[in-house]
DNA sequence: CTATAAACTTTGATTAATCAAAGTCAAGTG
DNA sequence: CACTTGACTTTGATTAATCAAAGTTTATAG
C-alpha cells in the first residue's frame, strides 16, 4: 500500500537513527540523505506523520513510530537480501548492487522474498557484512560465541551458520545444523582439534576447527 | 528514461498486435487491456505518439514505430525471464508468477537481466511455453519439428526444449540435449515407440516418445 | 538586546497519470 | 434522410511528489 517515496523516507531515516544512536533525526539530514530540498522534506514527512509512520516536531526532527519502524525495517530486509542475492547467485560485483536493489526492494512481493530468503539459505548478513533484519523486523546482532569454543558438557542453541558456501550448507542441512537446534558438547578435545556434538538427538558426530568455527551459537 | 506506465503501455499494445495479427490496434482495445477509461488511453496514446514510440490514428487505433517495438519487446523478454526465474529458480506458483514479474520487469536493470539470462542457461521459453524474445528484440519461432518426427538417418539440430520441469532439464542436461547441439538419429521405429539418437560424438541412446516430443529441432 | 546566519517551513507552480462526465463522430436502421 | 447507438475524444478536476523562492524561527555573536 505505501508507496515507493514513503518506503524510502523511512527505510533512509531507520538507517539514520541507527548510524547516528540518536533516535531522532533532523529534517535536514533527512532532506540531504534523500536527494530533496528542505521544503519537499518537510511536506513529505507531514504525510508520513498523517499516515501514523512517524511523529513530527517541527524545527526539531522525527521519529519513527513502531509501525514505521517496522516497515523501514522490512524495507531494510528486502534490501539487504537483494544485494546477497545479486552477489552470492548473479555475480555482480560489490560495487553495483546498491542502486540495483534500491530499485528491486520495492517491486518484491512478500511472498518473492520469502522464497528468495529460501533459496539463499536464510542469510545472517549481506556481503558488506551489514546484518540482515528477520521477517519480524529484528536485527539479530550476531553471537560472538562459535561452537568452536564451547567446552564439554555445554549445552547450546544454534544462532546462524556463517559459511555461505552452499556445499558447506548442504552438508549442514544433513547433519541437522541449523538455527534454533539444540547441540550438546560430548567432547570437546583442543589437541586433537576436534568436537564431538549430538544434535537434538540424532547420532552423535565430529567435527573440525575449520567447521566448528562457522558455526555460530547461543547459550 | 520511460516511466513504468509507458513501458506497460507498449508492451501490452505489442502483446495484442500478436495476439491479433494484424498491426493496428483499437483505443478500445488499449484500455480494456490496460485497465483504464477510454479517455485515460486516449491522452495517454497521445502523449506515447509525441514521444515516437508509436503512431496515432485518431478513431482508428495506434501502430507501433521501430523504437516502440524494440523496449516492448525488451518488457516482453524481461517478464518472461523473470517468470522463468521464478518458477525454476525460486520455485514458485505457475498461477503466481504473472503479477510478481509484472512488478518486477520495471524495475530489473540491463545488467542485472543479462546476469539473470545467463544463470538461467539463456531459455528459449518461459514456463508457459511463450517464446523468449531475444536481447536484440526477435522472436525466434520456434522450430515445429520435433525429434520425435525425425527418421532414421536424419541430422538436425536442437532448437529448445519446451518442458521446463527441472527434472526433465537435468536428465536434458545430462544427456548434452541442449540448443544447438548436432543430433544424429540412428534409428526410429515408429512401432517400438522408441528413437535412438547420438548427441555430437557422444554415445548413443534412446528416448521414448513422451520426451521426443519435447525437443524441437532444426534440419 | 539587536543583528545576522543557518535551519527550517510555507506558498505556489509543475508534472504524470488518472477519472468522470460531457461532447463528437461514424455506422447502420428504419 | 433523420436517429440511435456505440466508440472514441475532450474537458476539467484530482493526486502524489517535487522544486524554487519567499517567509519564519532559533541560535549565536556582538
Amino acid at each position: 500500500m505505501p508507496s515507493p517515496t514513503v518506503e524510502n523516507y523511512l527505510k533512509n531515516i531507520l538507517v539514520l537513527t541507527l548510524e547516528t544512536g540518536a533516535n531522532e533525526v533532523s529534517m535536514g539530514r533527512v532532506a540531504k540523505e534523500l536527494l530533496v530540498t528542505p521544503g519537499t522534506a518537510t511536506s513529505m514527512v507531514k504525510n508520513l506523520a498523517q499516515g501514523g509512520w512517524l511523529n513530527y516536531y517541527p524545527r526539531k526532527g522525527v521519529r519513527l513510530t513502531r509501525k514505521g519502524k517496522k516497515l523501514a525495517m522490512n524495507m531494510l530486509r528486502r534490501h539487504r537480501l537483494l544485494e546477497t542475492f545479486l552477489v552470492e547467485t548473479l555475480g555482480l560485483d560489490w560495487s553495483e548492487i546498491h542502486e540495483e536493489a534500491e530499485e528491486l526492494e520495492h517491486s518484491i512481493s512478500e511472498k518473492v522474498l520469502e522464497k528468495l530468503d529460501q533459496f539463499l539459505g536464510r542469510p545472517r548478513q549481506d556481503p558488506h557484512g551489514h546484518p540482515i533484519p528477520t521477517k519480524g523486523g529484528v536485527i539479530n546482532r550476531p553471537s560472538s560465541r562459535t561452537l568452536s569454543n564451547c567446552n564439554t558438557g555445554m549445552n547450546v542453541r544454534i544462532d546462524s551458520i556463517v559459511d555461505q558456501e552452499s556445499n558447506f550448507l548442504k552438508f549442514a542441512r544433513r547433519k541437522k545444523l541449523f538455527p534454533g537446534q539444540e547441540v550438546r558438547v560430548l567432547n570437546h578435545e583442543k589437541q586433537a582439534d576436534a568436537i564431538t556434538i549430538q544434535v537434538g538427538r540424532g547420532a552423535p558426530f565430529s567435527l573440525g576447527s575449520r567447521s566448528s568455527e562457522k558455526i555460530l551459537v547461543l547459550e
